[in-house]
DNA sequence: AGACCAATTTAAAGCGCTTTCATAATGATT
DNA sequence: AATCATTATGAAAGCGCTTTAAATTGGTCT
């Protein structure tokens, strides 16, 4: 039996027209039955399968949805990454979806190359991450009119679009209650500089819980790396660790710093938990391995992603609904890096 | 100035035809230079983007090449993928072709999706890496008659398909006569089971030199990690430590696997390279900050995606040329984990 | 002036699907 | 047997491009 190549092909060894094999194939419940499955063995059969770019011009659908990856800083190193494409591309699949990920190049603006991608018709939404406080992104897609969500959320009123977030600002509030019920009261808090709401939102929530104990022997020690590199990082973690009045207890905003962080700390001779108490976020596979164990917020990344991935699907079915937004709880993971104030 | 959504939108406005503005966008040089600037310039100026589908199924040509993700294993974890995909897309770049990342779902059959992506018309050649000893996938891609090239070859003679690799077994051998050279007789080999040409070309380098100096004193160890997880590994670092006789120099078919070993040895208190020598083969960006740095080989891996670009590209422009096959040296790279042999 | 040729441009077909609208078949009802 | 829902299928247009083959333009030559 040879191969059937186009829709035509089928049709005709079928004895049916293209249109009723058309919407066969789709299911459409004006097709008996009984058709549809004559069609579907034979489709099965003769190896057909649908040439996507005819189906994408005439429906006007691609059956893709994009993700950016940078390819400059972190880029594929993210080790989030590929759980998160895992989970959008699973959630995506039962609707015969594909995830496009598209490499957006070292030397090319990332703006340009989103315009690029939704104009082109390569997409029929966007899943986007690594939110900043004020992402040009996010309006350019709403101009086009082209359904999106967010992982994350911008640093202004998080309306008018749909976004998931995991909630770090109430999980660094968390912590510093934790912390601050061990005895602890010089904290430090590692953070970044680049302008994503994350960061902001983590360092808020320390803030917030920080003043409102109003406690005059409370000390806190920000510090962020200007540049999210290896030097920078070090930079930061040393002006955090070095000096007189150094904290007992220290928040990271990412669980890559806090791994940094203790290694420098153990360096120096500090014990941990004993001299120094040091809590994450993220909840990074490494976080489990080191010694002693991280303490660290789990940022839930196979649930936003499969939660990501149907909010897409709803707003491309229904573009006019109301936007859905929704903020997930970080659980707190419990392991051996946070622990009593040493004594005075 | 509003924008142009359609060829003949365009073509409206410059008092030309759909035909000529096609060619035009295409630096045909059946168009005058003069009347190709004006397009270009229009078209710019009223943001024309060319809609992918429709270029598509009228030329036939999707502009995408793909490169499998498989989402079981190590998948995105590769600490390579980043560096790979990143020198790929730059390479495809400059012709304006993308690439097309597509997640292989978990629970499906790799061979079906990649049947599925060429027959659908969604690439027009494909890019393999992770080449088995007999890997289904070569036969299919030719079968069908889609341009591809591979990263690594199969075990068979290597023939039929273009394909680039860096030297596995030379390196290895050159491993074992520096090794050799420096007092080692008792060797140990730290590898894997799946039939991946790779390691299998790397133990025979080993090997052959092993069995070439034919002498008397010289032992080998081999051991094989069943499964490539935490306690796969674990299991077969600790039969390769344990034990009476223990090797005094250890190859790994792969850093991440060397790094392990190293940690292994050293919580052992074995002291390297004193009491043991480790080469590794891959040089990942963690070979260079552990403590000792980590002798190993670079795999070139930028390199080898440039390469492999432009070869599918030569593929994609002229299939009935001959196939190209390159074969990169793997530089040694020397750190600190190797030197001469302990005392007897 | 007419013929010729190269340099440009265009008309029109069609890529392989989806979808609107129309038609045909079926069975139930009078 | 005629009527009407209902259900099932088909004809044909068209999505936005590329490309083949043909037409037009303008210059050069005799």
């Amino acid at each position: 039996m040879s191969r059937a190549n186009s829709l035509s092909d089928l049709a005709r060894h079928l004895g049916l027209s293209p249109a009723t094999v058309s919407r066969a194939l789709a299911q459409h419940d004006a097709i008996a039955l009984k058709t549809r499955e004559r069609v579907a063995k034979a489709a099965n059969e003769l190896g057909y399968v649908p040439n996507r770019a005819a189906q994408a011009l005439a429906s006007g659908r691609s059956g893709f949805v994009g993700f950016l990856l940078p390819m400059r800083g972190r880029g594929l190193a993210d080790p989030f990454l590929g759980e998160f494409v895992s989970g959008l591309t699973e959630g995506f699949a039962a609707k015969g979806i594909e995830l496009l990920l598209s490499a957006v190049p070292r030397a090319g603006s990332e703006l340009h190359h989103l315009e690029n991608l939704v104009n082109s018709g390569r997409v029929d939404g966007m899943v986007l991450s690594r939110i900043e406080l004020d992402d040009p992104r996010l309006a350019r897609l709403r101009e086009r009119e082209v359904p999106f969500v967010a992982h994350g959320r911008t640093g202004l009123d998080g309306t008018g679009y749909s976004w998931l977030d995991t909630d770090g600002r109430s999980a660094f509030a968390q912590a510093f209650d934790l912390l601050y019920s061990l005895g602890h009261r010089r904290f430090g808090l590692l953070s970044i500089s680049d302008p994503l709401t994350f960061r902001v939102l983590r360092e808020e929530g320390l803030r917030s819980a920080f003043d409102a104990k109003g406690d005059p022997d409370l000390s806190l020690r920000h510090v962020s790396c200007a540049r999210y590199d290896a030097d920078g990082r070090a930079g930061a973690i040393a002006r955090l660790l070095n000096g007189p009045e150094r904290p007992t207890a220290i928040l990271a905003v990412a669980d890559g710093m806090a791994l940094e962080l203790m290694a420098a700390a153990q360096a120096r001779g500090l014990s941990i938990p004993d001299d120094l108490s040091i809590i994450g976020f993220d909840n990074i596979p490494a976080a489990a391995h080191v010694t002693p164990g991280l303490t660290t917020f789990d940022a839930r990344i196979t649930e936003s992603a499969t939660q990501l991935a149907a909010m897409l699907l709803a707003r491309i079915a229904a573009p006019d609904q109301p936007h859905d937004t929704r903020l997930l709880e970080a659980q707190l993971v419990v392991r051996q890096t946070h622990g009593p104030a040493p004594p005075a």
